[in-house]
DNA sequence: TCCTAAGCGAGACGGTACGTCTTGTCTTCCA
DNA sequence: TGGAAGACAAGACGTACCGTCTCGCTTAGGA
């Protein structure tokens, strides 16, 4: 049973590995199902036999990556090596953060990402957020914080990874964190 | 001669808003040229005379509004009345803004605007970087900036502009602006 | 008034040229109405203010010449000269006969001619023909004699005409007339 | 390998018969693909998988009989029976003779048919003609035989088949053989 | 060892969109 | 007024892709 599942992992992987590969080739939009069947060397009726969408089989590739990158933000104990955590994450997985970032199709889950981890940060600073009164609303800063991180990402992938993990999160955390900081501090 | 433009620019008028209104209703990749005929009440074939593309009629409607946009940020001079005007442009052209950020297809089309943003920050602020040394690549900053004020229009047409433009302004102002005074400042 | 006319014809004149030069060229069935205004020199619509169909304006143009043709085989008179009078008929107008006989949306046409000589024939010869009677029915072998001299036409004009009418002529007699003298005596 | 084959042979099989009758209701010219493919209640891009052309599937549909009409030419011993044979088939494919012969874009068709069976004559009787010299061209003879052959069974076709086929054959006897006795004997 | 059920390749098929082409109508302008 | 120019609706064309289906082949796992 679980035996006969490897066949079906190795077909999925085929699929997978092809999907990915034509993404970085010519772009998510222009691939047909049989650029992914002739390329993962599998038989067209197949692919349906797996998924029912191209973006189906785009979801199944990026959602265990998805999970481990909202997991930084969903800890408020990894809190402050967070900015660190998710470049070193993206330079690991570069191929799959440069689909999921750069757009074409992908928009869709790219908000979603960022909306989850923006609830994310909103539910691990409300405490601070509560005593501080602030003219900036919480859900705008939470929504900038996610976005600006994804950006920051984005950037860092299109232009090769120009600085190692460490500054990429010392950077962020010079324009996003003192923000909160300034912008919390800054009601009188 | 300005008889015949006439006819052509009445077609093209009705195409164009055919396909912004079918946008909002549904999304950009599934629009059919036949949709887009049929809702402007013109041939199939019309549209081809007049365009190749879908993202050829897109691209002609968004042009404009981009174009005031980015007049925004390439003036110094009005620098201080960027976020202003920038709110209030949206405001003004919700359904084209709304388009151009939602991404679905325009995600190409954003990153443009976005770099062109980022390059006109960048021109403006020379003189000030120059003097004070930054440990943040100035890059980065503008392209942070530039993206965040996109991101700020988008979170907020998202939720159907809750705050008055001046007041949006004000945020931008004290979540970016103040960020950059104070990135410069932290030097050493 | 005149002028007009003038202008008229000479429109009319360049569109059927136009056409007859086209169908010797590359047939009858591919010619668009966009090569005819072409090679005419003369606007799309124009065709139309002239003409509803290619058909019309080539039946225009073979009128005359069938007019001229069937005439040889109504007049009782005309009739020993008559396989001369078409075969050199055919020569001065070989175009358009090379036309008419060459099928390919002619074919309505020549059968219509091919018709309207069976039955000329028909007419002609009843007197004979009542006074003896025959085993094969008088519209078969008018029918025959009809077809057989287009056949025997269009065969010289697809050969460059080999032979001088008159000697098409006297084939034709001997092909033709001796079969219906011939059949006429074989009663008994 | 047979099964699929079968499919196959369905489609194709539903494709000329929809072609066929379509023919007889309203000729070949103005039918459409469409209309080919919805007769047959079949997929319009299923057409194309299987012919290029009207002309490709009508070829095909005709093929058959053609090479059968021929035959009767062919062998020299068929030649006292060859009259009634090919009467006898043409009622027996009475449609796809009335196709054939009844032009509209099978002109083409209709004149090769001619040619070769002027071909077949010829061979089969150069021995007699080399014999007996005449003043008619054999190449005409036999092409005028051919033809008339064809003009015989259109004109009976068209009629509505009034006499049986062994009628037609003598009909076609006295009014082709005995002309080609005659000529020979002509000579001098 | 065989056998039975699954995954699979192959590819026909209906359906739909594409972008191109032709037809015939119309309107505007020019000589 | 006749003709040139050309926009336009209608709709056929042939191509491409999609998603469904059926057919056998193969290839384990369980008998």
């Amino acid at each position: 049973m679980d035996k006969s599942d490897r066949r079906v992992r190795r077909t999925q992987q085929l699929l997978g590995d092809a999907l990915v590969s034509l993404i970085l080739e010519k772009g998510y939009d222009t691939i047909t199902i049989k650029d992914i069947t002739n390329r993962a060397d599998v038989g067209h009726a197949t692919f349906y036999r797996h998924y029912k969408d191209k973006d189906e089989l785009l979801g199944k590739k990026l959602e265990d990556v998805i999970q481990e990158l909202e997991a930084f933000t969903r800890e408020p104990s990894l809190q402050d090596a967070e900015g660190y955590l998710i470049f070193k994450h993206a330079q690991e997985n570069s191929a799959l953060y440069r689909i999921l970032l750069n757009s074409q199709g992908t928009a869709r889950v790219r908000k979603r990402v960022q909306d989850t981890i923006a609830t994310n940060i909103l539910r691990n600073c409300r405490p601070l957020q509560s005593t501080k009164s602030s003219i900036i609303p919480v859900e705008i800063v939470a929504h900038h914080m996610a976005g600006s991180i994804l950006l920051l990402v984005e950037w860092w992938l299109d232009h090769d990874m120009p600085y190692a993990p460490h500054q990429m999160a010392k950077i962020y955390d010079q324009l996003i964190t003192t923000v909160t900081r300034t912008a919390s501090q800054q009601d009188e």
